[in-house]
Order: C-alpha cells, then sequence, then structure tokens
DNA sequence: GTCTATATAGGGATAGAC
DNA sequence: GTCTATCCCTATATAGAC
C-alpha cells in the first residue's frame, strides 16, 4: 500500500472523530495497518498523521477546487464546477470539515496557523474570481466569508439532521451569493 | 458549591474540547472539584456530565432565547432581542456551540437523539415567529435554517480566523433572513 | 514494510478516610 | 461533600523478529 492510499485511509477517521477522537486504533483499523506499521510510515507520530491528512486535502483542493476556478471560461462555468467540487469534497454533507473538526481542543494549538492559512487560500481564492466581476476587494471579500460560512453551517446542520437536502440548498445558493447580493 | 455551579464550568471545557477531548482531568481542573468529587455529583460518569450540560444549555436557551421569542412584544423587537441572546451565549463567536461539537465522533452516538431535538426546537421557535408574519410552513422553516447555518458556519470561522467581527455580521443579517429574503 | 510484544503515561472510575 | 489512593483499561509510542 502506498504512502497516500494509507492517508486517503486516515483521513475520515480525523473528519470524523477530531483530533483526540482519532486513536492510532481506530487509525489502524481503519488504514489495516497494524500500530507499529503506522509509526513506520510516521515516525513523528499521530501528531504527523494529522498533518500529512491537511496537508493531502490541501493538494485535492488545489486540483479539485482552485485549479478549475482559474481556469479560462465563463465564470458562471466555474461556479459550477466549483459546486460539484465542494459536493464531492463533502459527500453532500455528509463528511465533516476537517477545518472546522481540527479547530477544537488540543488540535487547534498544534494546527491553528495550517487551519487558518487553509482557510485564508479558500476565501483569496473565491473572492479572486468574484473581483473578475468587477465588485470591490471589500466587497468580494465579504461574499466568500458568507459562502464559507454556509457551508460550514450547512455541514453542521447534515450532521445533526442527516438531512443532506439542506447541503444541497445551500450550495445551490453559492452562484446567488458570490455574483449578485 | 451547588450542582448548577459545577455544571457552569463543565460547560466551556465541553464546548471548547469536545467530548473526547474534554478528560475527567481537565473536567476537574476547570470545576476545582478532584476526580471523585465529580464521580459524587455524576454518578454516571463523563456521560453523565455531558448530558447535565446539554440540559443546562437547553434550560438557558429556553429562558433567554425561547422565552421572550414568544413575548408580547413586535416581532422586530423580539428579533433584536434574539441576535443579544445569540451573541451573549456564543460569546460573541468565541465559544463553540456543543451541538456542532458534540455531533462528533463516539459523542454523537451517544447523544444524536438529544442533539437532534435541541436542534429542532431551535428551528421549530424561530420558524413560528417567521409565521406570525404571514410566511408560508414551509418558507418559514427554510429561513429558520439560513438562520441557524449561518449561525454555525460564523462560529467555524471565527474559531478560525479569531476574527469576531464575522460573527457580529452574521448575526446582523439576521432579521434580513427571516423577515424577509 | 509489517508484524508481535511490550513499555509508559494517562484515561475513566471506585474505595474508603475525613 | 471532598479528598487521597488506587484499580483497570486504553492511549501513544517503541523494540526487535520476520
Amino acid at each position: 500500500m502506498s504512502k497516500q492510499e494509507v492517508i486517503n485511509k486516515l483521513v475520515p477517521v480525523f473528519r470524523h472523530y477530531g483530533y483526540e477522537g482519532a486513536t492510532v486504533s481506530r487509525l489502524s483499523a481503519a488504514t489495516g495497518l497494524k500500530k507499529a506499521s503506522l509509526y513506520y510510515h510516521f515516525q513523528g507520530g499521530k501528531e504527523q498523521m494529522a498533518e500529512a491528512v491537511l496537508e493531502h486535502i490541501g493538494d485535492l483542493l488545489e486540483e479539485s477546487i482552485f485549479l478549475p476556478l482559474r481556469s479560462p471560461i465563463p465564470i458562471e462555468e466555474r461556479i459550477v464546477i466549483l459546486i460539484e467540487g465542494i459536493d464531492k469534497l463533502y459527500e453532500s454533507g455528509r463528511a465533516p470539515c476537517v477545518l472546522a473538526v481540527m479547530s477544537l481542543g488540543e488540535a487547534d494549538a498544534l494546527f491553528h496557523q495550517a487551519l487558518e492559512q487553509s482557510l485564508e487560500k479558500w476565501l483569496n481564492e473565491l473572492s479572486q474570481i468574484v473581483e473578475e466581476t468587477g465588485v470591490s476587494k471589500k466587497e468580494a471579500r465579504i461574499r466568500a466569508e458568507d459562502a464559507v460560512m454556509l457551508i460550514q453551517g450547512a455541514l453542521v446542520l447534515v450532521r445533526v439532521t442527516n438531512n443532506t437536502q439542506l447541503f444541497q440548498r445551500a450550495i445551490a445558493k453559492i452562484p446567488q451569493i458570490l455574483l449578485s447580493d
């Protein structure tokens, strides 16, 4: 099993259990690797596993969302791709956001800077495309924040209600939020 | 120290660390009571402590938010009180929502039903006042959901950015969301 | 690379003195 | 009611065989 495959299997554990809930036992069960094998791949232990997960998701975002967002097609089409990317990334709302989950407890102290940068990247990328429509920097930033807030809030509500329609409705609103108001 | 005072000191630990991160040691440090004393008050252990916290927050909501929401004053004024209540409850966005935090990991299995009911109560209370304005049941529900999503999303963004202005902006939007669209 | 076995610390929880 | 002391289990992490 390649390291990428291992990391892929670590991801859902951190997302669903958070840092403290993601025990090495659970990580072991999820990967099919015994504890000692995990420590072979991640000599920095659980902290390094979490880092790898964050990095992996960062790469995923870059290729599946940010890159298409910068492609030379009409902005409306790019936003459709954005929505599809978000839907897939969060598994229609069923998968918690690693950013929201890791900003709690012990993990926050360990990863706060990385999380902040990751969120800043999100907001910048979204702001950029909004600015293309002739909107001011300030207003573009606000719309980007509103969009991300809605997504994050939808994830919480889906988790509690098990109603993924809420997530669908939330992401369907993204075009209005970003392009008009 | 009264039981209510003890519970009050348990609350922030569960909110900031989540269920698994809220270790009995941390709960002991936060309350100033040794572990054995905590177990005297909560014979059901940590699970019962979490239950007490959820119940306590439920009561808090009832008296500080839901009750004023039903008082016989103009709807706009009630919504101002609602916003003040939310601002205080979430400490201007600095305090995570127990609902969002406890819907993760092990805690979700233990408390899912309670969380679902708690959220349902929120959505119903908000829907009620929206319906008063002559809006359909369906539309009122949607507006209530949108308002709660925005708040939950704002809490995540504030946690990561440390920018409480985002929360202020979010709650300032509540009147528009509930009363118009 | 992956395993079994094990070390050490901290988790939740209880007994019994005061 | 609160404490000290302690129990057992699980958590993170490592050693060393294969």
